[in-house]
DNA sequence: AAATAAATTTAGGTGTGACTAAATATTACT
DNA sequence: AGTAATATTTAGTCACACCTAAATTTATTT
């Protein structure tokens, strides 16, 4: 039976390994708030599962097989369709709506799924700019920047804010980075990786690397 | 804590007590589909909670204290609300929601409830006609009679149908049964129990007992 | 290369909410 | 009233998903 916790489980292990890297069982128990040795004893369920879910080889970290990626993709979907849905039709703020999201994701049936898809006119991306999997599951690989990457000189337009925390989220609006706008790199200093950006015409601000290295952008 | 399983307890025994008696434990097992034994131990637990939930005496069945109705209340006013948002805002069929709804009850917050409750403007009554706590959970009492109770000559309008079976829900559907419908009683059989109803100025039918007393109308 | 530090796993334990089987209390029947 | 039937409870288990503490493996220093 596909729990709560193991979809939990799944999602982030699929988030770990987007770079093509074993996700260790430390950042998993980190990001699940969880003991690293339930995370092992997670893990190794996950991988005796029939089908595994996970590649496993002891402290070598873990990877998702192909059913564990199927697995993955489908609470993504729901995740961002629901997060879309709560702001686009409920009126949610977008710095509100993960927890929410969260929390449904692994209730909703594929019934309700749909229902919010064709509402939302099967949306590409939810509101901080993460592309939404398609009904059959495929992710659109999407070659965006981070901010942090830009130099002086540079324009580029905001694809997605990668953060859950409500108050960075705040921030992020606060300063006008939100998916869509377009930027220009005025300045860096090097010793403090502080970008000086030009943001939908208005005044340059500094962005210090904390925020930079969480925007992705498309470079013009 | 209040899990999803003592949420799903109160609902019941809030139904279950609805008519002043105790809720005995077979009938919480029946409807919860769980066994006897596993409820007398859940019951005893709500009992001792603090503060308790229930009010408990050995072999005497169980009844919501303060506490527990509220809880129970709140409860059902999100699955209610729910029904009814999916039916008026996502396009579900009256048949479909009840399992929906059962799932994501325990799972919304207290903002996605106002949120849907706004949207809605605040409905009385869900898809099937049961009246929705408002937002202090007062659940207005109606006096609803069930169709069973009328005789030849007397006039009615349906107020609710009581089920959550799908199939049972579809053929009241298809009768006519809904809602808002006018009906007039022809003739009553008293060995078979049955009705004949002429519902919505339509050709009379005949209704039986196992449909007629679980339609709530209120008579002219 | 050995010693130390860090990451991971094993071992053993907990609370929740179910289960079955057996014991006991209540109710219904003759 | 006494017995049979039914309802309820007790006793003992189990799976799940977590925990802590201790042991082990891997990685980093010196």
């Amino acid at each position: 039976m596909e729990t709560t916790s193991i979809q939990d489980y799944l999602k982030t292990i699929f988030d770990l390994t987007r770079d093509g890297e074993t996700a260790s069982t430390t950042a998993l128990a980190t990001r699940l708030g969880i003991a690293p040795a339930s995370v092992t004893g997670m893990v190794q369920k996950l991988a005796a599962a029939e089908p595994p879910l996970v590649h496993y080889r002891k402290h070598q970290g873990v990877t998702l097989t192909a059913g564990g990626e199927q697995a993955a993709l489908r609470v993504i979907r729901r995740h961002r369709l629901l997060e879309t849905y709560l702001v686009t039709t409920l009126g949610y703020a977008w710095d509100n709506v993960h927890e929410e999201a969260c929390r449904l994701e692994h209730v909703i049936s594929e019934e309700f799924e749909a229902k919010i898809a064709a509402a939302l006119g099967n949306p590409e991306r939810d509101p901080h700019g993460d592309p939404i999997p398609d009904a059959d599951l495929r992710l659109p690989t999407d070659p965006s920047t981070p901010l942090s990457a830009l130099r002086p000189g540079q324009g580029a337009t905001v694809l997605m804010v990668r953060s859950d925390d409500p108050a960075f989220l705040r921030h992020v609006e606060e300063i006008g980075l939100l998916p869509g706008v377009e930027l220009h790199i005025k300045n860096y200093s090097h010793f403090d990786q502080n970008l000086e950006v030009e943001i939908d015409s208005q005044p340059a601000r500094v962005i210090g690397l904390a925020i930079s290295c969480r925007i992705f952008v498309s470079v013009h």
